[in-house]
DNA sequence: TAGGGCTCCAAAAACGTTTTTGTCAATGAA
DNA sequence: TTCATTGACAAAAACGTTTTTGGAGCCCTA
């Protein structure tokens, strides 16, 4: 099974097989095509710990997943549907996509976890997930001279290859709706601020405000995490509050879920009373009650963007700055806001 | 960087550096530390291909997920957190997972996936997840000689490693409580049978239907995909039909959420007019309206249970037939199923 | 017809480990 | 004193590729 049994077979050297079987093209066309005939009747397969050995090349992409909040997640449903995108892409260029996970959330762990996976020589490329504003990882792969994308943006000095969606512009348009609809107070539940996404978010959300010249106020701009837990509970922080919002944009649609309840336990109507809004447009978000107005973004295409980029750093290609792509989003308006409840 | 540095910086051969690091016992202790002190020192970290060819062993496991119903999702959440599991198990061992992903879920595709991953090389073990009462993978695994153990069980003639939650008993637990709120029209929204999860959920209820002398009744054993979608045409295939049912135990939560979604469009209240259950509890379960009630089972542990098995295995510390896990599951209780209107 | 440039293939080195086999000195028993 | 045993290390082969270098024919031109 190994290249010199099938040199041997063929009566041809083996380097003359090897080099038929990765196509060069000082081998005559028709020997190369009795090389790969016989090599797929044989079943032959190259051993990937040799290629590996000799060339340096891994054929693997490396990701590491954050732990999630409830410390149990491998990928929350976002970094799903995304590696999907990516693995597809890959998989036609020959990579797989090899996955890790953080247990823990602490930077010095994590550090170390990076470190073993970038300098022992795992893979060739890396995908940087929930990047954050100052993010230590960029700096440590571009040391190690190893091709990078990041979904999500970064604040670092050179350029990098990144791939996002355009939370800005999610959380613009679904501020905008709610002062459209009349809103003054609108309230925003967001992730934790050290996450380049939460801050875009939170400048769609400013930005909206600014236009219609209405004061951002601090204590309608709650963070936590992304799940149905936290939204609940902040939301149910928001409605004691004095001066109550009547409008909540949520950075998920599980917050969002989540701050249904807390409105629902309280007999307020969503929808009516207040207008809530999601991020994401799972599943859930078109079952729930009333069904979830929130934003579409195409997480499954973002990976098969990532996906493409990998290979051309990895092919040499393309440069890190040469790969920026914004995918657009689209707001999905459903039943969970309307008209405030003063303008009418 | 290499292992040669290291023994020209030591003054020692290489072979004696590489039997120091893997601690055999004719090396003194006393150079042991100190082959090991400047190891870490000079920060090396020995080639996983060398190693890999050299040894054979790649390091790895493997595990191929299945294409969601939706063409898009990498994993689905209960997979997710499996992985979580296995993962940190796997790592303490010094193994990593490589997931790879089916992009669509017809059979031949399958087999050539995993025939390449299987006889590649690229793996020590493999995780066979969403098992079919008859799986051709386990045949694949077992031909090649690779340590495998499943999630789910299966129909083979052999003895095989598996690790399961206890899917029959859930169902017989939750329909028998829908039995003792005097429902005797109950209906199962199942998953697709040729998946053995399935087939034990309907045994489950069957069970319990049995034991207290209700007919089934295939009209209401309907099946389908786990999600939202799902539940919600299932249901409302059901609530139209001449004898509706007045309970409905659903596969999933997801279901349930979309079988609720449908009760409520037709101004069927949940947990008064109508039981439903689901299976799973997500978090999104707590927060539904009304909130689910539904089976709990610890798939993060039956990750770790996984990960544990895989790597006795490798190491020859167990056989196949000593592995067999069931991880039982607990019903929780909520308000989205009650006593049967008609009893009241 | 000599030389140069092709075309096609082969020899051999190299990648960085692990492992088998061997060596040499010190130790212990006879 | 001699010989076998043991403890600690080293030499060298091997794993299966890729790649560099080389070389044999052949055709073409001058």
């Amino acid at each position: 099974m190994s290249i010199v049994k099938l040199a041997q077979d063929l009566g041809l050297s083996i380097s003359t097989v090897s080099r038929a079987l990765n196509d060069y093209d000082d081998v005559a066309p028709a020997t190369k095509a009795r090389v790969f005939k016989r090599a797929r009747e044989i079943g032959y397969r190259p051993n990937p710990g040799a290629r590996r050995l000799k060339s340096g090349k891994t054929s693997m992409v490396g990701v590491i997943l954050p732990a999630a909040t409830d410390g149990v997640r491998f990928v929350d449903s976002v970094a799903s549907s995304l590696l999907g995108g990516v693995e597809v892409e890959l998989e036609t260029g020959g990579y797989s996509l090899i996955a890790s996970m953080q247990t823990r959330n602490d930077l010095v762990r994590e550090t170390a976890l990076y470190e073993n996976f970038i300098k022992g020589g795992w893979v060739d490329a890396l995908l940087l997930v929930r990047t954050r504003v100052s993010d230590s990882r960029v700096e440590l792969a571009r040391a190690a001279k190893l091709p990078f994308v990041t979904y999500g943006r970064t604040e670092t000095s050179e350029p990098y290859a990144w791939v996002d969606t355009d939370n800005e512009k999610a959380f613009y348009l679904a501020t905008l709706r709610q002062i459209e609809f009349g809103h003054k107070r609108i309230a925003l539940l967001n992730g934790p601020l050290e996450y380049t996404f939460a801050r875009l978010r939170e400048k769609g959300y400013t930005r909206a405000l600014a236009k219609h010249r209405i004061q951002t106020d601090r204590l309608l701009m709650l963070n936590g995490d992304l799940n149905e837990v936290s939204g609940y509970a902040l939301c149910r922080a928001l409605l004691v509050s004095a001066q109550a919002p009547t409008a909540i944009v949520c950075a998920t649609d599980a917050m969002a879920i989540g701050a249904i309840a807390a409105c629902r336990e309280r007999n307020i109507e969503v929808g009516k009373e207040i207008s809530i809004t999601g991020y994401g447009n799972s599943s859930a978000s078109a079952f729930a009650d009333p069904p979830l107005t929130t934003i579409d973004h195409a997480v499954f295409d973002n990976g098969r963007h990532i996906g493409q980029s990998l290979l051309r750093l990895i092919r040499g290609e393309a440069k890190p700055a040469d790969i920026h792509y914004l995918e657009p989003v689209v707001l999905v308006p459903r039943k969970s806001d309307g008209p405030s409840p003063k303008t009418t």
